[in-house]
DNA sequence: TGTGCATTGCACACTGCTGTGCAGCGTACG
DNA sequence: CGTACGCTGCACAGCAGTGTGCAATGCACA
């Protein structure tokens, strides 16, 4: 890291400031302008133009932040040797305060950036989907489902939890976990005591 | 019916065929312009306003079209005194083969028409909350989630497996069917006692 | 104190989509 | 046969959003 001046600083503050704010803005309206996020975050539309040159750099950025940190948590909860249950519990338990901020993500699969989006997401889709091949061949998961659509039918059942307004609260968590779980194929009894283990 | 001339005949035939293909293009591009559907459908862009005088129009005539065929279906499915469980099934067997047409209704949900769509949607919503109360009530849902909710999240994941191209065939009606009820909190062994009778 | 630079506030051109108006064309219908 | 009418093809105005240019402002830094 380098020493950074008050004026790089305060720069910083102001892109960070941008994505932040966009992600909510986004999440409410994947096709909200840059206007809108611009006011949002308390600058100028031209301001935004200085720190990301196109609406398709802001969003690419935004993804490409998204997915950073949640291949860091999916890498450290895959490395312990648990169970792939009781990691999956781990790593939406992690997730559930991110969750609802991330939420832009799913909307904006389909529509405009789709392709680019997908492939950005493409690293967390894969390690979740090994995650769950993992479950499947130490049969802790069902395989009514291949590993690869399963995994993102459990991912967007937590995303669907987190839209209704449960997202606050360990109330919602331990429902999103659970129902996760259940998609996942593990019998209820078993989700209730995983859920259990951690509180 | 009244007696239809075939100026009248041809007339509904093109306003079938553009809302045929509305509901296709949508589903991919839920941004597609008027200009998309048109060609699309085989006339100008001029032609569609003919039939429906703004693109609300179209879009509400659509989801209206696919919020009766639902309910009826529903309906016809609740009416019966059979259980809960059972009735899902029976749901989801029905539905399968339009449950790639519409697709666009999920995504429809967010962005511009939100509103709207989400009323016309509710009568929906409703049946769909009220069957799964009832499993809920006679204890073969489970209850880790709201009814309202639960509801939701069950119809979504039809929906998911449905987008992964596994819409054709039986293995794919199968493979939804479980899940969903999975998601319901019905037991593996149950789900496939439930499915199996169906074949 | 003076310079650099992020930010501002305005201007502008460009694009894509919507909705409308209207003349022409072909055809079913009386 | 003639006419009513759905479709066409085009032209047009309007609007919203994007991306750019540039002078002005104010604050940090040397």
């Amino acid at each position: 890291m380098q020493i950074e001046s008050a004026r790089a600083r305060s720069m910083n503050d102001t892109r960070d400031r941008i994505l932040d704010v966009a992600l909510e803005v986004l999440g409410q309206n994947p096709d909200a302008a840059m206007g809108d996020i611009a006011s949002a975050a308390g600058v100028v539309r031209r301001t935004v133009y200085g720190h990301f040159p196109t609406r398709t750099d802001l969003v690419r950025t935004l993804t490409q932040r998204a997915v950073n940190e949640m291949t860091a948590v999916l890498a450290e909860v895959n490395a312990s040797d648990r169970a792939a249950d009781a990691a999956w519990v781990d790593f939406i338990a992690r997730l559930w305060p991110l969750v609802r901020r991330y939420r832009v993500l799913v909307a904006l699969r389909r529509g405009e950036y789709g392709q680019e989006i997908h492939a950005l997401l493409a690293p967390v889709d894969e390690t979740l989907a090994d995650l769950v091949q993992r479950g499947q061949d130490s049969h802790v998961f069902g395989r009514h489902l291949p590993a690869g659509l399963l995994s993102q039918v459990a991912f967007a059942a937590v995303f669907s939890i987190a839209d209704d307004g449960l997202s606050n609260g360990t109330l919602g968590a331990r429902a999103a976990t659970i129902t996760s779980l259940l998609v996942l194929g593990v019998p209820e009894a078993r989700a209730n005591a995983l859920v259990g283990d951690q509180g």
